[in-house]
DNA sequence: CATTCGCGGTGA
DNA sequence: CACCGCGAATGC
């Protein structure tokens, strides 16, 4: 099988020979030419003996393909797409081969492939294409997003039989030619296609085949969205809607409502014949969505599977062998064949902000391949991005929202105990610093059922203020001025910079000798609600131990943001205290990040169960949580982003680097008309104390949405000249920081 | 990053 | 006139 992907290329290449841009001397005939192959070398494969390679090298400058010669003793092993090693510059090096071709535009003359690692072919026509479309969105390279894209090779799973062929379940959405997983045969020019029109909403009725009470259940988890119906019916019918959904709240018996819906669209895409990959914050999700997926045919892709699993279930959906992929952020690449719908649940999660190079968002991968590929997407959640706000803005997507009297039926009642909330007068809840509001809350909702206390997570931690004034509690040492916390288990607080205990603390604002948390970690606060509560069960469930579900027995949960466990049929109530912790920080995103997870708990309390949060009800986020409107909230935050000119109204870049080095590639690169500079600023390095010369700076380059290509081709020819110098002081470069602020 | 290439300087 | 050395260019 060495037929290429491409073949209409093909054709245009061989039809005309001699004009053609060089041919292959082994290939014309083995007439051996004076400087021809040297006696060793093997023979050149007889058909297409060029192989485009895409080399696995960080540098920017090589971020191309590189033809080299397919020796015919691997002429059927150098498949499109398949792993090989090759000589580069002098010494060993991977590479995905991307094509065979007849012909070279290369100068000199080629090597051979030093061997095909597996005539599996990995990396699809599509998501090679889509791995430049990202690397050209980010200022990275092909083969760093390769990386992210493909997993890691594991032999012997790869060498394993494969499961009997038809299984009833696979088949679904092969492409004509065989399940050789290169897509659709689209061409792999250039150039995202036009997109079709968003149509969530639009044309009515598509045939509803594949099953029938199923559909029918299918169709009842959309019910309570006006446009949901046909949104499902125009996936059924092989269109390709585009929306953004407001997931409408309440947790009952058979837990949140949203993993249903997304079933529900996955089965509908399904019926069309096409395939679907469905993207999740965490292993929590994954694991729920798995299971409500039930027997359609799908695999669930995390990382704490292991490698051998991993690339097992990876390579069921290259091979077609199932036409759905459900995973965190990875899974945003998987190579499901005809695709058909991209899903994302809760977009505004930073888990979906990939921490390797060149930091792409799993929304945005999804978008770019969803436009690419004219698939659907479906962009999730609770609460409402800017991001996913300003692509219904600019028409690119269709609001999905429930109907209003929905919402009210579905949301908890929600009330917010501001700063001059009075307090508790039991003596236990005072020692909580729990207003009497939540306080009560609590209470009664242990009366039916577990209760839910989100706290801040870890790291936003025991900061001590002044009881009276409220200025931040320092250590009074000598020129010290650390911040002053509580260990858990000792009575007086202790500096976090010099360590000292701080026994006779005294305030320097005001002379105040009373401490209070501003905000309190997860541990202390479940130490004292036990105490506050002492015939209930506390359960705690944070970063490093995440609890996925909770019975239906009263408890109390104490939960850091992100890790609330499912409760069996809802929780009663709820107190928010995350909220101080965020309204007050500098991040660009703090209300919407602080109206995420306040929704992301309280829609897991049951319908009209009451939720109490610690913030002021005059806070813009607070109000649209009493109201549960995210759409009216990311609205007016999008409008305040175009006044103030930052993302995603426009497009941003963050260099972080040595002071020189940053300053070295300003003035080397070549800014596209309209761009702003903005600093360079010292920025704290990765450890405080600055004790060496290794301080950091950052600048920020900002240009017009429009301008967002040209800059990312700029940064990446000046990091170019920078690597290519001397790799020591590295600028790095990431294009859309979550928060470049 | 590793290697090669080419120019200018240097020494016999 | 041959050779050495270092900086720039290149990597198939």
């Amino acid at each position: 099988m060495t037929v290429p992907t491409s073949p209409e290329g093909q054709e245009a290449l061989l039809a005309m020979p001699e004009r053609g841009p060089r041919r292959i001397a082994g290939a014309a005939g083995p007439t051996g030419r004076k400087p021809g192959p040297a006696k060793g070398a093997p023979e050149p494969a007889a058909q297409a003996p060029v192989a485009r390679v895409v080399v696995d090298t960080p540098l920017p400058h090589l971020d191309r393909p590189f033809d080299y010669l397919v020796p015919a003793s691997m002429d059927a092993d150098a498949v499109p797409g398949c792993r090989v090693r090759v000589r580069f510059a002098g010494k060993l090096t991977d590479g995905f081969l991307l094509e065979r071709a007849e012909n070279t535009d290369h100068e000199g003359r080629l090597a051979f492939l030093e061997r095909v690692i597996s005539p599996e072919p990995v990396l699809t026509a599509e998501i090679a294409g889509l791995a430049r479309a990202v690397a050209d969105r980010y200022a990275g390279t092909m083969s760093d997003v390769l990386r992210l894209a493909v997993p890691p090779r594991h032999a012997k799973v790869e060498a394993e039989p494969r499961p009997p062929q038809e299984s009833a379940t696979s088949a679904q959405g092969a492409a004509p030619g065989g399940a050789d997983g290169g897509g659709t045969g689209r061409s792999e020019t250039e150039g995202a296609k036009p997109g079709r029109s968003p149509a969530a909403g639009a044309g009515p009725g598509g045939a509803d085949r594949g099953g029938t009470g199923r559909s029918d259940v299918d169709a009842g988890h959309w019910r309570a969205y006006p446009a949901g119906e046909s949104f499902l019916a125009a996936l059924a019918d092989g269109r390709s809607p585009r929306a953004v959904w407001s997931a409408l709240p309440g947790t009952d018996r058979d837990g949140p409502s949203w993993p249903y819906a997304v079933a529900a669209a996955v089965r509908a895409t399904l019926a069309s014949g096409r395939g679907a990959v469905v993207v999740l914050p965490d292993g929590k999700d994954v694991a729920l969505a798995d299971r409500v997926l039930g027997d359609t045919p799908h695999v669930a892709i995390t990382a704490d599977l292991g490698p051998a699993e991993r690339y097992r279930r990876w390579l069921r959906v290259l091979r077609g062998e199932v036409p759905v992929a459900v995973g965190t952020k990875a899974a945003a690449f998987a190579p499901v064949a005809d695709l058909g719908l991209a899903v994302i649940w809760d977009d505004g999660d930073d888990l979906h902000d990939e921490q390797h190079a060149p930091y792409p968002h799993a929304r945005e991968v999804l978008a770019l391949r969803a436009h690419r590929a004219g698939a659907a997407m479906l962009i999730g959640g609770y609460a409402r991005t800017v991001e996913a706000t300003r692509l219904i803005a600019s028409g690119w997507a269709r609001p999905l929202v429930g109907r209003r009297e929905e919402v009210r039926a579905r949301a908890p009642r929600v009330r917010p105990a501001g700063d001059d909330a009075e307090m508790a007068r039991d003596e236990a809840a005072r020692a909580v610093r729990l207003p009497s509001l939540a306080w009560r809350a609590l209470r009664r909702g242990l009366e039916h059922g577990p209760v839910l206390v989100q706290v801040p997570r870890r790291g936003y931690l025991p900061v001590l203020a002044c009881q009276n004034c409220r200025a931040l509690a320092r250590c009074g040492h000598a020129g010290c001025s650390g911040p002053l916390a509580l260990r858990s288990g000792h009575a007086a607080p202790y500096c976090r910079w010099c360590g000292r205990i701080a026994g006779d603390w005294r305030c320097g604002a005001c002379g105040g000798r009373r401490v209070r948390a501003v905000v309190t970690g997860s541990r202390r606060t479940a130490e004292e609600l036990g105490r506050a509560f002492p015939s209930v069960t506390v359960r705690t469930s944070g970063r490093d131990e995440v609890l996925a579900t909770i019975g239906a027995a009263p408890a109390l949960v104490v939960a850091t943001p992100g890790a609330e466990p499912v409760p069996d049929g809802g929780y009663a109530a709820a107190v928010l205290l995350d909220g101080w912790a965020l309204l007050g920080r500098p991040e660009l995103r703090a209300a919407e990040e602080a109206l995420r997870r306040w929704m992301n708990a309280a829609a897991l309390l049951r319908p009209g169960a009451e939720a109490v949060v610690l913030a002021d009800s005059s806070v813009p986020a607070v109000q649209a949580l009493v109201r549960w409107d995210p759409v009216t909230h990311a609205e007016r935050e999008l409008g305040e982003r175009a006044e103030l000119g930052f993302p995603p109204v426009t497009r941003v870049a963050t260099l972080t680097g040595p002071p020189s080095a940053v300053r070295e590639m300003l003035a080397s690169v070549e800014l596209p008309a309209g761009a702003q500079v903005l600093g360079p600023v010292p920025v704290e390095g990765p450890r405080s104390g600055g004790d060496r010369e290794s301080e950091l700076e950052r600048a920020m380059i900002r240009v017009p949405r429009a301008q967002g290509a040209a800059l990312a081709r700029a940064l990446k020819g000046a990091s170019g000249v920078r690597s290519a110098r001397k790799a020591a002081d590295l600028v790095r470069v990431r294009v859309d920081p979550l928060d470049p602020v």
